[in-house]
DNA sequence: GTCCCACCTCAACCCAGGTTGAGGTCAAGG
DNA sequence: CCTTGACCTCAACCTGGGTTGAGGTGGGAC
């Protein structure tokens, strides 16, 4: 734990990413995680794997495609922090919308578990009232995030 | 648009949707939307459908898996009410994390995208200095947030 | 009437992201 | 020496979430 540059072993790189060690291994066979030196054989990581595994699980989670991150990592050409920003304008719009979808599906979850709708397209937060009544400025606002505009727009 | 209720061809919904005619017929396949009426064999959709498709695909793209959103849309026995709230408590936890995760990586792609790291894992807001200068606190917390705390550990 | 288009069914296929299993190697400890 | 456990490879398999294609029906416009 102090000297952390001594190597680990697969079993324990996986144990403390969080990971299955064959996960770890299909990342090495797919070319999103260098290959490792070996002594006899057996794969030796030194503790940055760590950091690397810990931003794929991160990325992965929040919504970029394995393709994505290896071009990320490992990307060919270019110095990394231009493709870095390349990637990054790409998205950052994408991760964006998906915090504020999110979010608006956190708030439905949130008020919706405290109403009594039947169904949950019944409930009143989300249901075009389909007669006279106007939803309210906020629960619309609400159903426009969730919905993306899609139905809203004719 | 002002008549909301003249029933929709499946084609009309998936545009309107904005998805593939195919994916809601496998939605209905898979239990996730009602069998709408038909005419002449045709499915008639009412427009109440784009509601129940948006929530659909704003869960999915949250994390949602489909069976979860069965479940939650037409989950058998309780009142709806009741498994909503179920859901909200196993998931809110989650969508939290997502958020928070998101926010991280955000931050870090449009950090990174300002240095001139060679390779991302180099940044110097993710790798551990190994020598004596420890990185500041805004800093750690980025990296504790964005590794999920698992290479933090001992 | 016949053309065309949007719809229908059903089964097969596809891709991403891993997991599983068979069969083998190595080093340490009893 | 021999067993045990962690590691190795390679190929096959699995699940989720759809897409694709062949073969068929219906109805409105020309």
């Amino acid at each position: 734990m102090s000297s952390a540059d001594e190597s680990l072993a697969i079993g324990e790189v996986a144990r403390r990413a969080g990971m299955t060690v064959s996960r770890i291994r299909f990342y090495e066979q797919t070319g999103l995680l260098a290959e490792p030196e070996r002594q006899s054989g057996k794969r030796c990581y030194r503790s940055e794997v760590l950091t690397q595994l810990a931003i794929i699980d991160a990325a992965q989670r929040v919504g970029f495609s394995l393709d994505e991150i290896r071009d990320l990592v490992w990307g060919r050409g270019d110095p990394a922090h231009e493709r870095l920003r390349q990637l990054a304008i790409r998205k950052l719009p994408e991760i964006d919308e998906l915090i504020e979808r999110a979010t608006a599906v956190r708030h439905l979850l949130a008020v919706c578990s405290t109403c009594r709708c039947a169904r949950i397209e019944e409930c009143r937060l989300l249901t075009e009232p389909a007669g006279p009544s106007r939803d309210q400025p906020a629960e619309a606002a609400l159903k426009r995030r969730i919905t993306g505009d899609a139905s809203t727009r004719t």
